[in-house]
DNA sequence: CATCATGTTCGCATATTTGAGAACATGCGT
DNA sequence: ACGCATGTTCTCAAATATGCGAACATGATG
């Protein structure tokens, strides 16, 4: 990725990805913090951020409102869909994965 | 510009495949979410197996019918909530989770 | 200050999921 | 054949999520 000339590219998120951070320290550390947290809402948020995107235009991509993004990424927000969240993978180019994992398994708050 | 030259196959179900597929995000998608789905409703059958429980009384562990569970088993059934799911693992002692993976990670073939 | 982008919350209409009961099919053991 | 457990499908009301626009708060920038 170090070419002097860019790889041209038609990938929408690509091209907003290198517009949000490039030269933005800053954005990336904020980044950082965020990807500590486990929970759906702030999954979506962190990345909604790796890609590059804002609540409006992550929401035109997933075909809604802003106001529906900033809802879903609400951490007191329970209503999640399993629909929405295919929608919400499909528009970042990533797959949802859901698994039933025993509820022993020490990651809980003994 | 198209490929010339496509790799030889005699696979039939892997050249309907990519008849039927190539260059169709929009079907790619769908085989996406069909199979989250499909995975989702199998899922729960195994675990409910696994415990040994019938329908009706995965039921009235959750709280609803049988007719509830019937409908989450079955395999072409979209509808799945976040909060229902979180219902049918805590009677199953379960957790769930859930991950965002990227979607080049080679999809397996079907 | 003025403007813009962004995130946020509110209200309400629409769409979808859930809750529940009934009915039916199948298999299994007596 | 019968009774019974199990799974399945159907229909309806109720609960919940989504769609959408408006308005507001904040921070960055001109």
């Amino acid at each position: 990725m170090s070419k002097t000339k860019r790889t041209p590219t038609s990938d929408a998120v690509a091209i907003l990805h290198r517009r949000y951070y490039e030269g933005r320290p800053e954005r990336l550390a904020a980044l950082e913090e965020a990807r500590a947290n486990d929970n759906v809402a702030r999954k979506i948020t962190t990345l909604r951020l790796q890609t590059g995107l804002t609540q409006r235009q992550l929401a035109k991509l997933v075909g809604t409102t802003a106001s529906v993004i900033c809802r879903l990424e609400s951490a007191d927000y329970e209503g999640h869909s399993l629909a929405m969240l295919q929608r919400i993978a499909d528009a970042l180019k990533q797959r949802i994965e859901i698994r039933f994992v025993p509820a022993s398994k020490r990651l809980q708050h003994v």
